[in-house]
DNA sequence: GGTGCCATGTAACGCGTTACATGATTAT
DNA sequence: ATAATCATGTAACGCGTTACATGGCACC
């Protein structure tokens, strides 16, 4: 939950309201193009931290304006924010769409495997190329925010067309010796490759 | 959406209920330490695509059973079904916690930057060291699933020590030349711009 | 008089989670 | 008897999204 804790932190330099929040949040990340975080969420995020207790909230009067909601970091926020910033982050869990894809085409048949990773691996080299373009683009002087964030989106789709290689040579392997096939069960079904129940 | 795909792909094969669903999205992941899809999300997500037309459902009455609702795939399930393969999957979007938790460290003071990148290497070390381990211990010809979602959790580690090692680079470049400094707007109110503010 | 920025929200939905609840069959 | 497995859900919440809605102020 990245935008409460950056909530967090932006209430730490000073007390803000909803709208300011969300533009220094916005600044913060190197514009709406890499995180375009709706009003929607902030008021939410804002309200749900409010229930919780870590941060308090008191209403402004402008003159000839509308009211203005100022939050302020509770001593309980402040806790909260430094045991964020103290443990490191834990990746996120294995949930990945592409290998769900090409189990389930291994599984069913509906699709070929290979042409999936083919597919697959001609849009991650596209992405590459985009991303190594805009980042030759960039001044590193005033945009580091975006910088760092094409740093990181190289090493990711470089990571990924590694793992496509590796997962070619996997099954690569596996058809080459078809099937190691333990004495058990001389059930007479016509067998799949892989785990799946028939 | 992985898991609404599954089971689109899961129902491709044959019909199915829920439970049977459930159990064969676990099987195909290898297992549910890798990914544990609870009930609730199955037989909502099944309410879904009830709704969308994707899937329909008929009950069946078993003897001193209770009854059970079997899915079948439309033709409009499948169409989707297929424009999934055909395509190619969008990477995650740069949503990076540890990003916004640099950007907030640096905006704010509230922690160190170097202190943060230290700890997550560590952190990501040790999990490489973990998966590495597993990898080593698991079986190739029965675990295939476990095996490529190892493979890859290490190219996604490597990918963020790399990471890691870009923006210490890129901070120690813009500590030794301090503040370029551009003149700013003198837009009416004070406006803050992004960086390091005190 | 319009456009755009400032400033605030609500409603409803999708995906995912935890917790709660029911009841039958099968194995020990 | 009791525990596990089969089989079905509902309720409520967190995070994120889109869409809708309201108003004042400033600039051209």
């Amino acid at each position: 939950m990245p935008v409460r804790h950056a909530v967090l932190g932006l209430l730490a330099q000073r007390p803000r309201h909803g709208y300011e929040l969300r533009a220094a949040f916005q600044a913060l990340v190197g514009g709406a193009e890499n995180w375009d975080v709706k009003p929607a969420q902030i008021y939410t995020t804002l309200a749900r931290l409010e229930q919780g207790g870590l941060v308090a909230e008191h209403s402004v009067e402008q003159d000839g304006g509308p009211e203005k909601r100022i939050y302020t970091l509770t001593p309980t926020g402040r806790k909260t924010l430094q045991e964020w910033f103290a443990c490191g982050i834990e990746s996120e869990h294995q949930r990945d769409e592409f290998y769900v894809k090409l189990m389930i085409a291994l599984a069913s048949g509906v699709a070929d495997p290979y042409e999936l990773i083919h597919t697959q691996r001609n849009q991650l080299y596209q992405h590459l190329h985009e991303f190594i373009d805009q980042r030759g683009r960039a001044d590193p002087s005033k945009e580091l925010a975006n910088i760092l964030l094409l740093d990181k989106a190289v090493m990711y789709v470089e990571a990924d067309l590694r793992w496509l290689d590796m997962i070619e040579a996997r099954l690569d392997e596996i058809r080459r010796q078809p099937l190691p096939e333990p004495e058990s069960k001389p059930r007479g079904r016509p067998r799949k490759i892989q785990a799946l129940p028939g």
